[in-house]
DNA sequence: CGCGATTTTGAGCCATGTCAATCGGAGTGG
DNA sequence: CCACTCCGATTGACATGGCTCAAAATCGCG
C-alpha cells in the first residue's frame, strides 16, 4: 500500500481528494467508504495526451480516473471518429480488451492521472475493500451505460444546437461535483472537431452552431473555456431528450 | 422445476430449443451447460404485441426471450420515440427499473414469450447452475451494449442508405443462429416507422431510401419479410461501420 | 518570426425533413 | 357482398439543415 510521505505532490492529493468526492455522489459511498476508497489508491499512472489507454496493456483493467480527460472513440477504416462519450476525474474508464471487438478505444485528451483498479483490488486487503471496488465499478459503468442512451437520444433525435447543448449541459452537471464550475463557467478540453465527432456533425457546422448560440447571448466557448450565460433558456432548449416513459 | 407432460406444446418446445441454441452460441456454452440452462426455464411468460414489457414490475427483471420481439426505447415528450435496439429470441433483455432513470423501457413488438430470469434462479438448485445463469445474463448484457456502439456510429457517421443496410444486415446476422434466415430472407415484424424511430430519419426517407435499394436490386422488403438480394454489396456499403481500431 | 493547429467565413449543393395527399390491404359490421 | 375504417406504404412538391470545398484569419508555441 502507498506510504504517505512518498512524494506524491499536493497538487495529486487534491485531485485525488476531489476525484473521490465526485465518485462518492455519483455511486453513493458513505464518506467512511469513500475514504477507503481512496486510501486503496497506490501508484499513479500518467499518460500524455493524444495516448491510447489500455492499448498496450494483454489484460484489460479499469482505470480510475484523479485528473485529465479522456473519450470513448471508434476510428472507422474511412478516418472518419465517433467520439462515443467523454470520462472525468471520478470516473472509473471501463476497460476492454484492447481492440477487442466492437468496444472503444479510450484517447487521453489531456495529460492524465489515474490509478489502475485491478492495482487497487490488489491492494485492498480486506474483502469489504474488495467488494467496495468492485461495487464502484460496476455502478460506474451503469451509469456510463445511461449516459450511452442518452447520446444515442441526441444523434437520433435532436438538431445540432440541441445536440451541442446537451452535451455541453452534461459535461457542466459532471464537473460541477468536481467543484470545477465557478458561475457557470468551466474548462473542457475539447476542439470542435471533438465536438463534432462526438456529434455526429461536421466541424463547420459545430462552429457555425456555436457561433449561432453565442449570438444569441446563450453561452461563451473560447479557449477550452465554457460560460453557459442563460442557464435556464439552455435546458430548455435541451429537454427534448428526457424521457417521457 | 418444470415437469414434462404440463401442457407446453410443442411449438414453444422447438422456440426453446431455438432460442437455447442461438444464446449458446452467443455466450458460448458448452452443450451440456446450454441443455443445463434450458432446463431451469419454467413458467413460460406471454406479452401481447405492443406491450410494455417489466413496465409493472416493482423489481427489475431480466427476461430470457424464447419466442418473438421487443425493442428498447424512449419516449420524448414531444412524442418522438428513439429505439435503442431489438432484442431476439435467445437474447436475454436486460431489465432496468421501469422508468428508473434515463435507462429505456421494453416494448413487445410480437406477441412474446419469455422466461423471467428470477424464477430461473429460483429454480437453480445448484451452486454451479446459478452462476451459470448469471455468466449468461452478464455476456448477454455485454453483447447488448457492444451493439449500442455500433447504433452509435450507425447514427452518427452513416447516411441513410448505409443505416438502413446495415441495421439489416445486423438483424439477419442475428437471426441465422436461430435458422430463420433461409435463402438470405426472413421475416421481421418492423414498420418502416419502426426502422425511422431506429435510426434517427424520418419515415419518409426511410421509405425513399429502401425504395433506392430495391431499385438497385439490393433487397427486398414487403410484408415483414426481408430479402438480401445481393449481399456481398450491401456488407460492402455497411463496411464503413466497422471498427479500424 | 514562423509554423502547425484551430477557428472562422463564404458559396453552393445535396441529403433529408415536412406537409399533404393518395393508395392498398385487412378487418369489421351490416 | 358492400361500405367503412384503420394502418401502413407510397408519392410529389417544396423547404432547409447540414455538408463540402476552399480559403483566410487567429492562436499557441518554439
Amino acid at each position: 500500500m502507498w506510504q504517505p510521505g512518498e512524494g506524491r505532490s499536493a497538487w495529486v492529493e487534491g485531485a485525488l481528494r476531489a476525484a473521490t468526492a465526485a465518485l462518492a455522489g455519483t455511486v453513493k459511498l458513505s464518506p467512511a467508504d469513500a475514504e477507503r476508497f481512496r486510501l486503496l489508491a497506490g501508484k499513479i499512472e500518467r499518460y500524455p495526451p493524444g495516448a491510447l489507454v489500455n492499448a498496450l496493456a494483454p489484460t484489460p483493467t479499469a482505470k480510475w480516473i484523479i485528473s485529465g480527460w479522456l473519450c470513448q472513440m471508434r476510428i472507422l477504416p474511412d478516418a472518419r471518429r465517433q467520439i462515443f462519450g467523454f470520462l472525468l476525474p471520478g470516473d472509473i474508464a471501463p476497460s476492454h480488451p484492447p481492440s477487442g471487438g466492437n468496444f472503444p478505444s479510450l484517447l487521453a485528451l489531456t495529460r492524465l492521472e489515474c490509478v489502475d483498479v485491478s492495482q487497487m483490488l490488489e491492494t485492498a486487503a480486506l474483502e469489504r475493500e474488495r467488494s467496495l471496488v468492485h461495487a464502484a465499478v460496476a455502478a460506474t459503468l451503469k451509469i456510463i451505460e445511461e449516459r450511452k442512451y442518452d447520446h444515442i437520444v441526441r444523434l437520433g433525435q435532436h438538431t445540432a444546437a440541441e445536440r451541442v447543448v446537451s452535451l455541453l449541459l452534461e459535461l457542466r452537471d459532471r464537473l460541477a461535483p468536481l467543484d470545477l464550475v465557478h458561475k457557470e463557467t468551466f474548462r473542457a478540453p475539447l476542439t470542435q472537431e471533438h465536438l463534432a465527432d462526438a456529434l455526429g456533425l461536421s466541424l463547420v457546422h459545430v462552429h457555425r452552431t456555436l457561433k449561432t448560440l453565442r449570438a444569441k447571448g446563450l453561452l461563451e466557448l473560447r479557449l477550452g473555456r465554457v460560460t453557459l450565460l442563460k442557464p435556464a433558456k439552455l435546458r430548455e432548449i435541451a429537454a427534448e431528450g428526457v424521457a417521457a416513459i
